[in-house]
DNA sequence: TTCCTTAAAACTGTATACACTATGCAACAT
DNA sequence: ATGTTGCATAGTGTATACAGTTTTAAGGAA
């Protein structure tokens, strides 16, 4: 009945994925197929396939019979994706606000709340927070728009990996309650509003912070 | 120097892509490997790479041991993703006003002048108005944006190529100039809004037309 | 007929072998 | 010392073989 995960290079990319974007992996690290299969004992068809769709994601890159490396996001491409997380996230409060059942509205709370009472870590806390906006994103009903900002997701995972800071401005947790104040009072506009304004707020924070980090740090990119 | 498509998993995927593209499968039909294999006369291993990449692109869809299939967008679906393309293409106007060069002004004024002198034929016009309004997006200079737009594209081509009517209103023609002029003062505010409104204008007619085919004809699905 | 059983055909998932390309290093020439 | 050529190594691209699953259809019972 289910949608079983019982084939190799879903494992593989599931795997893959995980370790990439916990950050196991330097920015510009080669993954070998013939190094992956020494260490998943798999053959190499099933990581070829799982490497081409991380690559397709955006997690890795890779040009012709060169090995894939996963991919440094640059301070300029993060810049460009956060301009349009801020127009899709907009839409994505909008239409929650309008669209939200009763249900929605206890998970967008359950959401928040657990977010503001997270523990002082950063990756509990980068966690949490994307489940609130994911939570939003759900309770817009809008499968393409929730897959859109999945794939955006994914580049700036791989940005909160570098910088590993979780940017809790003392604006973040009233800009978070507007949000959700706005929704749950189903006033679409100012949702989009806050949702926008939220995202003018912390973007530049990390773009700052992800371009002191790659300064620093000018050697990496020919890793492995 | 240059990105050659020597490898053969790529010129099976722009062959695959052309053919979905110019509809050449209906709707839900089945693609088998093997039978691929008989008519490129290249192995499998280079055909189910392709056929993942447009699988996870949108335009096929398909299950563990199944064979993929031609994706065939429901109204609902087609409705959700233009609401999407409503905001980006407003991001994109909006961006294009205040970032454009004037090589960009050339190219979209040119591009427009095209569209307006189109023949009339779907396919011609299809063609140029996809190249009206990427031009805007070039103009833009947002990489990340380009992309998002042009994966939603993928799946607004399916449903074109269902329709196959090009729908020429009236308020067209002036929209478009209303957007190119607005860009082209660099009003962004303006250009947003007119994209906006093009957005709203012909996207109901779209998926009213997409009802209405896939009403008359309810048996696809299972073809091949 | 209709439904179920079941076996074979067809197909996908995975492993592996081979071919071709890229990379690194050493020997050589300058 | 520096740059270049050529070979050895390693790795990707493609083809193919094998295993496991799905699909199809035939046969039999109700």
């Amino acid at each position: 009945m289910f949608e079983r995960p019982n084939l190799i290079r879903e494992q593989v990319y599931s795997h893959l994925r995980r370790a990439v974007l916990e950050g196991q992996f330097a920015g510009g690290t080669k993954l070998s197929e013939l190094e992956l299969v020494g260490q998943l004992e798999v053959s190499r068809t099933p990581i070829r396939e799982a490497l081409q769709k991380l690559t397709q994601e955006g997690l890795l890159e890779g040009s012709a019979n060169r090995s894939v490396r996963v991919r440094q996001v640059s301070s300029a491409e993060a810049r460009e994706t956060y301009a349009v997380r801020e127009v899709l996230d907009a839409l994505a409060a909008r239409t929650a606000a309008l669209e939200h059942t009763s249900e929605d509205a206890v998970l967008l709370q359950n959401a928040l709340h657990a977010l503001e009472n997270a523990a002082d870590d950063f990756r509990i806390q980068t966690q949490l927070d994307l489940a609130f906006h994911q939570a939003i994103a759900r309770a817009s009903h809008n499968t393409v728009l929730m897959e859109s900002l999945a794939r955006l997701e994914g580049t700036l995972s791989l940005v909160k990996v570098q910088t590993r800071t979780y940017n809790a401005r003392p604006e973040t947790r009233p800009q978070h309650r507007a949000i959700l104040e706005a929704i749950l009072q189903c006033d679409a506009e100012q949702a989009a509003l806050e949702a926008a304004l939220h995202v003018r707020t912390f973007a530049p924070l990390v773009v700052a912070e992800l371009e002191r980090v790659q300064n620093s740090n000018p050697k990496n990119g020919e890793k492995s």
